[in-house]
DNA sequence: CTTGACCTGAGAGCAACTCTCAGGTTGTAC
DNA sequence: GTACAACCTGAGAGTTGCTCTCAGGTCAAG
């Protein structure tokens, strides 16, 4: 009837503390029993389990599976949504990667620049020459 | 003598909250007013705050900005510092695009996989349909 | 009956802000 | 001189998804 909540078949165990951290956020209920405090996972509960690390895989955030598993609750489909944020989550990465490849670039930049400069000690202007070199200003600031 | 320490001669200003984050911090230091509490940035905190806001350009988190500013302000060179922790970075952050380039693959399938597939109110087994069949589990889990 | 391995909830810590709040200050217009 | 808007201040909560510690309860094996 009960199941071991942290156990999955194979490989990799879940982490008690996430799946207290679940608990607390309301993505499951498992039972307390009557005469110990120790909480009983239903079949269910570990399918719950599972699909909340099927839709993290996805880049899916606790917040949009609690929004899924409470429209599932109700008998609601949560499939428009589902799609919905997929979509807008494939957006926000092809950003966010376009923003790190730049980030890697400005970061391999200014190691090959700082491979023909020498290390300096600070003096009252200057903090760290190397990383003040790759300033773009123009000297105009205030 | 003091200058506004958000403005910056063109276009973006520093926030306020940000800027007073950074005094929390410990990164930079303005001096209080004696007859209001106003704070009063020298050319030097601006120095400071344009250092913070490159390093931060480049990837570097506050905690080693802090750490290079601390050399900084007892004389000793940076520089080594500054240059394994970019190269640490720059490996760090190659790994972080592979992960999201990966997810953005797998979003990019679940998205293209779902086009033929209903929508579906859920049922007592299933919670979405869509999500759990990206599953590659082969049923052995408990 | 002890020992060691589990379980529990509460709460701190991470990173870097962002935002609200309640109150103090300042400049300007009238 | 006073009303008002627009600034400033520090304290503290909220964000995300855990991870970890702590102090204590539980349980099975020997």
């Amino acid at each position: 009837m009960y199941v071991d909540c942290c156990g999955n078949g194979r490989g990799k165990r879940r982490q008690p503390h996430t799946v207290r951290y679940y608990i607390k956020e309301g993505l499951i209920n498992p039972a307390a029993q009557a005469d110990n405090s120790y909480r009983l996972f239903t079949r269910q509960d570990v399918t719950r389990l599972r699909f909340i690390r099927m839709a993290k895989t996805l880049g899916f955030t606790l917040n949009e599976i609690r929004q899924i598993l409470e429209h599932a609750k109700v008998g609601e489909s949560p499939c428009a949504d589902v799609r919905e944020i997929i979509q807008r989550h494939i957006v926000e990465n092809r950003q966010k990667i376009q923003e790190l490849q730049a980030l890697q670039t400005r970061m391999e930049q200014a190691l090959e620049k700082w491979q023909d400069m020498p290390d300096k000690t600070p003096d009252g202007t200057s903090i760290c020459h190397l990383i003040e070199s790759m300033s773009d200003t123009t000297g105009d600031e205030t």
